[in-house]
Parts: C-alpha cells; sequence; structure tokens
DNA sequence: GCATTTCCCGACCATTCTGATGGGAAATGC
DNA sequence: GCATTTCCCATCAGAATGGTCGGGAAATGC
C-alpha cells in the first residue's frame, strides 16, 4: 500500500540527477548529501538503477553517476517499478475464483492498477521538475 | 503496494453475504468455508467491519451476520479502508520539500492516491457481482 | 437454565520484509 | 603504485504480516 524508502530515495536520486547540469556526473557522497540518504544504502539503490539501465557511472577519481537518458524519457513509473519490482500490485495475489465476485474484485483491483501505472509512467522527472517549479512560482505569487 | 490478505478476506466475507438472500444472516462458521478463511482470524474482521458500521449481527442460536446495507451501497474502498486503516498511500511519508522535485513528486503520487481512491469508492459490492456474471456469461459464449 | 453464538480481550509465534551496515574486490586516473 | 570510487555480497536488527490460541462475558432461543 505504500511506496518503500527504497524508491523514494531513487526517486530522490535521480530527480537530483535530472536537475544537475547535463553530462555532469555526481559522486555517491553528494547524492546522498542533497537527497539526505544513507550513503551505503543509497550505493545498491544506484546500483539497482544502473542495472535497470538508468544510470551510468564510472568509477576512480573524478567518477560518479548520471542519468543514461534525458530526463524527459525516464518516468516516475519505470524509477519505482525497477527497485520495488512493481508498483501497485493491488490485485497480486488476489483469487479470480472460488466465491462469489471472485472474477470481479480481481477485475477492480486490476483496473485500479492499471490507472496508476498509467499515470506514473506517463510523468517524466522533467515533468516532476517543472511541476516543482510552477508550484514555487505559484506560492511567491501568494 | 499490496491489499493486506486481512483486506481481502473481509471482501470475501462481504461478496458471501452481499451475495445471500437478503435479510439472511450467516454464521461465522458458513463465512469461513465459503470463502476459506481461518475461522479465529474471521473472528477479528467481522467484528471491525461491523464496529465500521458495515455488518450488523445477532448472537446466539440462530444468530449470525448480515450486511447492514444494500450492497448496492456499500464499495470496495470503504471495506479496504475500514481494515487496512488507508486505500493506495503511495504518497504517505513522502516529503514535500527537501531536494528539487519534492513537491512535484508528493503531487504526482498524491494524484495517483485520489485516483485510486476515486474508482474504488466508485465500484460497489452490486457492482462487482454484476461483473462477475458478466464474466460468467462470457466465458460460456466462448 | 442450558446450549449456542457473537463479543472482545490479550498473548504468542513463525516467517518475511525493510532499512540499513560492513568489508573487500575491481576499475580508473594520476 | 596509490588514492579514489564504484561494484557486490553477506549479514543483521527490528517491524510488519498472517495467523493461532485461549478464555471469559454477554446476548439469545428454547
Amino acid at each position: 500500500m505504500r511506496i518503500s524508502k527504497k524508491a523514494e530515495y531513487a526517486l530522490r536520486a535521480a530527480l537530483i540527477l535530472a536537475a544537475a547540469a547535463p553530462g555532469r556526473t555526481l559522486q555517491i557522497q553528494e547524492l546522498a548529501e542533497s537527497g539526505t540518504i544513507p550513503v551505503k544504502f543509497l550505493e545498491q539503490i544506484l546500483l539497482a538503477l544502473k542495472n535497470g539501465g538508468l544510470l551510468r557511472s564510472k568509477r576512480g577519481v573524478g567518477g560518479g553517476y548520471q542519468l543514461d537518458r534525458p530526463p524527459r524519457s525516464i518516468s516516475v513509473g519505470e524509477i519505482i517499478t525497477i527497485i520495488d519490482g512493481s508498483l501497485s500490485g493491488l490485485a497480486q495475489g488476489i483469487p479470480t475464483s472460488g466465491f462469489p465476485g471472485a472474477a470481479g474484485i480481481h477485475a477492480c483491483l486490476e483496473q485500479a492498477d492499471r490507472r496508476t501505472n498509467d499515470l506514473l509512467h506517463s510523468q517524466s522527472l522533467a515533468d516532476v521538475l517543472e511541476a516543482d517549479r510552477a508550484r514555487e512560482l505559484l506560492a511567491f505569487e501568494i
């Protein structure tokens, strides 16, 4: 029913990378500080994101991480899915038969899953950052 | 990210009650067998549903449970909410500031929550049973 | 008054999940 | 060859999940 801390951290890190100057690499340390994330925990997360095809990394002096694709083409849903395995699996494990309404309830939950999936896969990191800026502007005007 | 087993059982029990002849009371034993639910566990669940204003109960010989309202006016979302406390809290615990995109990501997840909430609160037990019957009919024609 | 059935506790338990932490191997740059 | 930084596996404590068990009180029907 919730998003895992791990996925939350992954989103933070991805957003920080997305907000950084394009082409710039950030090290785990910097990301951990900017996002207030435990370093070693973040390490695992970045690794997962890398293996998920989202990040590119470079070892050694001057190494670090950067997004492997433009922020416009990376969705919130994709990140959560990489980390948590799935996103909003309300229908997971629910039987499709065995008692009255079984198929119906499963279909219903599946539809809910589809909706959040669609929404979160349609929101890119760029969208999120823009929403953030729009919100700041609004706050300023008030 | 998932619906708890408890909520799943609650849905089963509610649907079984909804499918029964109106006005008929079912005992824990019957519900447990029809829904394949551990009896003592179900007891807790029915109690919660009763305190949530969904069920009416009667003690003693010939006692049991029945819905306190027509199936048309009880939603899937209501049941899950009573048992799990909330439904689809993707945005729960996500900060609204502290790093670039924080507000944006929170807003995004909140929107997803609103959508599943709307959907599941719009689906009544009656709807679910009907969907079930429609599906059976379809299977028959194939 | 006796059987039945819900009500309502509270304790316990096994397993899994979550949120980390630690230590070393392997690249890389100089 | 040495510092740096990622890679990767192993482990761990604590919480949550999904129950189980027991027992006594209170309705209700006969």
